[in-house]
DNA sequence: ATGCCCTGTTCGTTTTTTCGCAACGCTCCG
DNA sequence: CGGAGCGTTGCGAAAAAACGAACAGGGCAT
C-alpha cells in the first residue's frame, strides 16, 4: 500500500533507482515533463537540489541522499502503523520482508514460513534471496524488515539480533562413499574434485582460509553462486560441495544429496546473523517472525 | 517549514487539535467542505475512520491516534533532515524545541540559549515553559525535541538523558531576617506566612510530604502556578517562598529578592530530569543544545 | 570536427484534482 | 420545539498535475 499523498516521494526514489529521470519516468507510466517539473519544485521547495544533473542521467547529491533516506524510512514507518491499524480492525494481516542467504532458502526459511502462515494466514512475506551486499542494502534502503545473512561483516548503522554458530558441512551423492562417516574431514573432502561456492557467498571465504593455510591443493572443478547449482551437480558424481549447517540435508537423504559435519579446529565458526537496520521500529509481524526464527533455530546468544 | 506535500497530513493533525472540522478549517483558512473532503479521502485510502464522528464535534479513533502520532514523528524528522540540509548547504541553521518548567526559565535557559546564540547566530529556538504535564506532552507530539522537567513521573516512552539533583531553596526578601542565616531549616521557615507553589508545579509534592509526616502547621498565605509571582510577591513581605536551586537568586540578591538553601534530611531530592521521547533521532542543534545544557549543569549522571 | 544519441528541460494544452460556496441532514441543548 | 452546532454533499471555479512535442546541451563514435 502507498498513500496518493506520498506520490511524489515515490518519484523521487524511483528516480534515484533508475538514475535518469526518462527511465524512472517509464517505470512509473508518466511521461519525462511531468516527472521533471515534480522533481524541480520539490528541489525549489526545499532550497536545494536533489540531483546532480550529469549528461548521462541524475545522481543523488549529499542532500539528496539524506532526504531519500527520511523519504525511505517514512514509508518504511507508514507501513507498520498500517499494519497495525489493521491489526486493529481484527485483521491479523500484515507483510513481512526479508532478505536472507541462500542458505536459508533451502529449508529453513520455506518450513517456517509454512508454519506461519498456517499459524497466522493474514501474513504475507517478501523474501529475496541475495548476496551478502545485497542483504545489507536492502536493509538499508528499507526493502527488508529483516536480513539474515552467513558471514557478514559487522556495520555501524546496523543491529545484530541474534546469531547462531555454523559448522561447515561437506555436501554429497547419497552413495558418495563419504557419506558413510558420521562426519567428515577436509582432508577428506580433498581427495574427490570440489564444487565450490563462489566469493560472493558467504562460506568461500572460510574455505579460501583454510586452503590459504594448509598445504593441500583442491580440485576445483565447478564453482557457482548457487548452491542448488552445486547441490544438483554432486548429486549424480563423486565431487564434494561445501555450504553451512543450516543449508543442508545433513543426516537426511534428500533428493539423493546428503551432507556431513566437517570436524575440523582450523575453521573459525563465523555466525548466522539475523539483523535490523539500527534505530528501526519493526512492525509487529516482523517481530512475530523473529521470534519464530530464534525458536526454530535453537536460540543462539541475543545481541539486543 | 513545511512541505506542500504533507499538506493532508497537517490537515488530520489541526482537525485531532481543534476537535472539529470547521475550527480547524478556520485555523487553517480553508473551508470546512473543502478539509472535509481530504479527511474523507485519506480515510477512504487507509479504509479506516480516523475519527469518530460525534455530534459535536470529532474524535480520534484507535486508528486515528496511531496515524496521527505517525504523522507527527515523520514530520519532525523531516525536521531534522532538512536541517542536515541546510548544515550542509553551510549555513549552521536549525531550530531547538524545548519544553521545561519555570524554573529554567529564571534565569539558566535564558543565559544558556544566549550564549549559544552568540555561538552559533543561525540557531533558533523554542522554548514553552510549561507544567510537568504539558512537558511530556510536547515531547509525545513531537512539539518539543528535548523537555526539562522537576520532580517528573518516568513514563515507557521517554528517554531521561541525564539528571541533576537539585536541592529545594527558600526565597525571600533580600532583608529578611532568614537572608543572614548561610542555610535554613524548614521549621524556620514555618515561622513567616509562606507563599507555595500549587499543586501544577513540581516542587509543592515534595512539601506536601514534609508537611504530611510533619505536625508543624503552615500559615498558607498565596498559593500560585507562577514562580514569578510568587517571587515578586515576597519581595516587599516577610513571606517565605519555595523553589528549587535552579530556578533562585541563591547566595545573589537580584531585585530585593534572595534565596538560601533549605537543609532537612526529610526531603528526597527529586532531580531536575532532562529527557527526550524514546527511539527519536534528535537534529544536530538540538544535541549541540543538550551538551551545553549538560556542561551549564555541571553534569549529573547521565542515563542515556 | 561532426553527426548522433540520450540526457534534462520548457511551452502550450488537456485532464485531473482540489477548493469555495451554498445548502442539506443530523444531534444535542435550552 | 427552535436554534446552534456539527459533518457532509452537489456544483461551478480555480489550481495542480500530466501530456505531447520541441528545444538545448553534453558525451561518444564515426
Amino acid at each position: 500500500m502507498s498513500l496518493q499523498y506520498l506520490k511524489v516521494f515515490s518519484y523521487i526514489d524511483a528516480v534515484a533507482r533508475a538514475g535518469s529521470i526518462r527511465k524512472a519516468a517509464e517505470a512509473l507510466f508518466i511521461t519525462p515533463s511531468a516527472l521533471d517539473r515534480r522533481v524541480l519544485d520539490l528541489e525549489a521547495e526545499l532550497g536545494t537540489e536533489l540531483f546532480e544533473r550529469h549528461a548521462r542521467g541524475m545522481r543523488l547529491t549529499a542532500a539528496g541522499e539524506l532526504f531519500l533516506d527520511h523519504v525511505r524510512a517514512q514509508r518504511a514507518d507508514f507501513e507498520r502503523i498500517h499494519g497495525e491499524i489493521e491489526h486493529l480492525k481484527g485483521l491479523r494481516r500484515g507483510t513481512v520482508s526479508i532478505a536472507a542467504s541462500q542458505a536459508l532458502a533451502y529449508s529453513v526459511l520455506p518450513e517456517l514460513l509454512n508454519r506461519l502462515r498456517r499459524a497466522n494466514p493474514g501474513i504475507n512475506f517478501k523474501v529475496r534471496i541475495c548476496d551478502r551486499q545485497a542483504v545489507v542494502t536492502a536493509l538499508r534502503t528499507f526493502e527488508a524488515d529483516l536480513g539474515v545473512v552467513y558471514n557478514v561483516q559487522p556495520a555501524a548503522d546496523l543491529t545484530t539480533l541474534f546469531q547462531i554458530e555454523q559448522r561447515l558441512c561437506a555436501v554429497m551423492a547419497a552413495r558418495h562413499p563419504l557419506a558413510a562417516q558420521e562426519t567428515v574431514k577436509m582432508r577428506d573432502c580433498l581427495q574427490y574434485p570440489l564444487a565450490m561456492p563462489d566469493t560472493s557467498l558467504g562460506g568461500r571465504a572460510l574455505l579460501e582460509g583454510f586452503f590459504a593455510r594448509s598445504s593441500l591443493q583442491p580440485n576445483l572443478v565447478l564453482e557457482s553462486n548457487s548452491f542448488e547449482m552445486l547441490r544438483n551437480f554432486v548429486r549424480s558424481n563423486d565431487a564434494v560441495s561445501f555450504q553451512i549447517q543450516v543449508g543442508t540435508p545433513v543426516a537426511r537423504n534428500q533428493d539423493g544429496v546428503t551432507a556431513r559435519v566437517i570436524e575440523e579446529r582450523a575453521f573459525p565458526r563465523q555466525p548466522l546473523t539475523v539483523a535490523q537496520l539500527k534505530g528501526r521500529h519493526l512492525p509487529q509481524p516482523a517481530l512475530r517472525f523473529l521470534a519464530s526464527l530464534r525458536e526454530a533455530m535453537g536460540g543462539g546468544a541475543s545481541t539486543a
